[in-house]
DNA sequence: TTGTAGGCGTTATCAT
DNA sequence: ATGATAACGCCTACAA
């Protein structure tokens, strides 16, 4: 049963305490930077903790003081450019705020109870705030009794139940790669899904149906993909069967790759014969051939808003205001106005 | 000073243990799987558990045995298609293992500072090992007292000093790609490097001159850039300007898109006047324009080995077996013998 | 098989 | 400004 490695025995407080002449309370109200400390007393108790190398053993403060700064983050285990990207941000917020961040990953098309058991391993964990970076409702059950206890965020915005919060608008995306490329002449759009385990898929989907419609368009069948490049490949043969189909609204740049290798090995020209616009701008959507249109997403500021959000949540202060999130259309090769 | 959200009183091992008649100790057990227990006293116990909703409380129980079952792991803060990739191996283990994962990150070219810090939050938060998905080296000065408390892993093959571990030969993957190219019949290799910020890059560089060397041509000049597709286009204009340059070596797909859109923009096409040789294998490899011919790395495997290496260490038991990770050349359509 | 006692390292509370 | 003392919730060691 081993102990921690090698650290026969970590110097407490009480042997900082006893270096410096002082008392460990003294010793605690230094290290939390407390100002009723006589500053000579401070220097002291600071040169002994200096000497020894002491350092806070976080278990032993959480238990007395219940609080442990800790974040948890429910992440799907795919290596998705998004999830790391708005990961980044997170922790770059916490570690301002001098919260740590532990991390639960579910599998992808992980069940309900996958999440409870990830929820449930953070709590025991002491996380005081979860992230759910993960496709997930409030509204499914199970889940009230959780966010009731530990504040909890989502990455999407829905329906939401007590205390829930969400950050991206993934209409707005919807909204703007399909009126851009019906403004651009098109008759109609068609779209390619991503993976309906994800939320953000169906609101993308609902959305662009809904443009659609309120252009008068009675929109095509989806054509539905996972958001790999595979499955966007095979989206793409789909659409270069379909004689008049102009104009694509692909959910992500990496269905859109495959999307427009497809259609070029059909012979149809991107974007003389078909027009493609999809979501995110990763780092090579500039270099897609041709160079993708896109919606931006920013990753990062999303990140960074949803830990802001846990950290007022968890702290019970007001909202700190953030500027608002919106993507953002990134006109580049992709599209055109139909031939 | 918030304690936990509305957690007035999370129910401890006391209250299951009086609603169970029976002592702390006893629940201690039950939790913690012991086989000492009566099968009927279990019962009642899991019952009680069950029915007040108990959970051990983690800081409690690392106070008093001295264990955290944490794992940590420094990152730097870009959202890179491998680290994220590796994260995923590296969760999947310690899940299964019962560890819990806290990250810390560091700026992109950080300082030496910034990865002690990030260590020495990791060792507050309890870490009892960390893994260094991060450029760096044992021999740095000042690592060396924390890999002796704290047991470490590096994702990279150095010279190593005590206790230290690596995983990956970056070695053998610039040896793969540098060979294929030469034996595809082509008289030198050019070569765009990574970031040396990343110990990597320099690995490549050093196997892409050696193995030059052993076949008994000079190296030409390396053409830097720094991981980003932008940089492998700046890199590309560069190789397009020399004429007799047939083939190439990138160290990384990310850069090798880039690469060929200044190749193609330039009117060198690919393969045809230039092969093009990268790594990593990501998702889109196959779906640029040619498809990348490329040394895949099993990034998730190697977060896998790492995990089971540092918990291995941490426990003390000897190392677990793992599969030797080999690199793995997958010939697409960037590369062929020269006109 | 079960229980009792003590302590893990820190912070909160109340004195001084 | 500083100190004494009592938790915090659990686990180890030992006793019964």
């Amino acid at each position: 049963m081993p102990r921690r490695h090698n650290q026969k025995s970590a110097p407490s407080q009480v042997d900082v305490a006893r270096a410096a002449g002082v008392s460990t309370q003294t010793v605690s109200r230094v290290i939390s930077g407390q100002s009723n400390v006589r500053p000579e007393t401070a220097r002291r108790v600071l040169a002994a903790v200096e000497e020894l190398g002491y350092r806070v053993h976080a278990a032993a403060a959480s238990l007395a003081s219940g609080r442990t700064r800790i974040l948890g983050v429910i992440v799907v285990s795919t290596a998705r450019y998004s999830t790391s990207a708005i990961t980044v941000g997170i922790e770059a917020v916490a570690t301002e705020e001098g919260y740590s961040v532990t991390t639960a990953s579910v599998a992808d098309h992980a069940t309900r109870d996958s999440f409870f058991d990830a929820f449930d391993r953070l709590e025991r964990q002491g996380a005081e705030g979860v992230i759910l970076l993960a496709p997930f409702s409030f509204l499914d059950p199970g889940m009230d009794t959780r966010i009731e206890r530990t504040p909890t965020v989502l990455m999407h915005r829905l329906t939401g139940g007590v205390g829930t919060e969400s950050v991206v608008d993934q209409s707005a995306i919807a909204r703007l790669a399909t009126e851009h490329l019906l403004s651009l002449g098109h008759r109609t759009v068609w779209h390619v899904s991503g993976d309906d385990y994800w939320l953000e898929s169906r609101v993308r989907r609902e959305t662009w149906e809904q443009v659609l419609i309120e252009h008068g368009v009675t929109p095509p069948p989806v054509i539905p993909a996972d958001w790999t490049p595979e499955s966007g490949y095979r989206a793409g043969r789909t659409i270069a069967a379909i004689p008049d189909a102009t104009a694509v609204f692909v959910a992500s740049d990496e269905m859109a790759f495959g999307v427009i290798r497809a259609l070029h090995e059909a012979g149809r020209t991107v974007p003389d014969d078909v027009s493609v616009v999809s979501v995110d701008d990763i780092a090579l959507a500039a270099y897609a051939a041709p160079a993708l249109t896109t919606v931006r997403q920013p990753f990062e500021a999303v990140g960074r808003a949803a830990a802001s959000r846990i950290i007022d949540m968890i702290e019970e202060r007001e909202p700190t205001p953030v500027e608002p999130i919106h993507p953002e259309l990134i006109v580049r090769a992709s599209t055109a106005p139909p031939a």
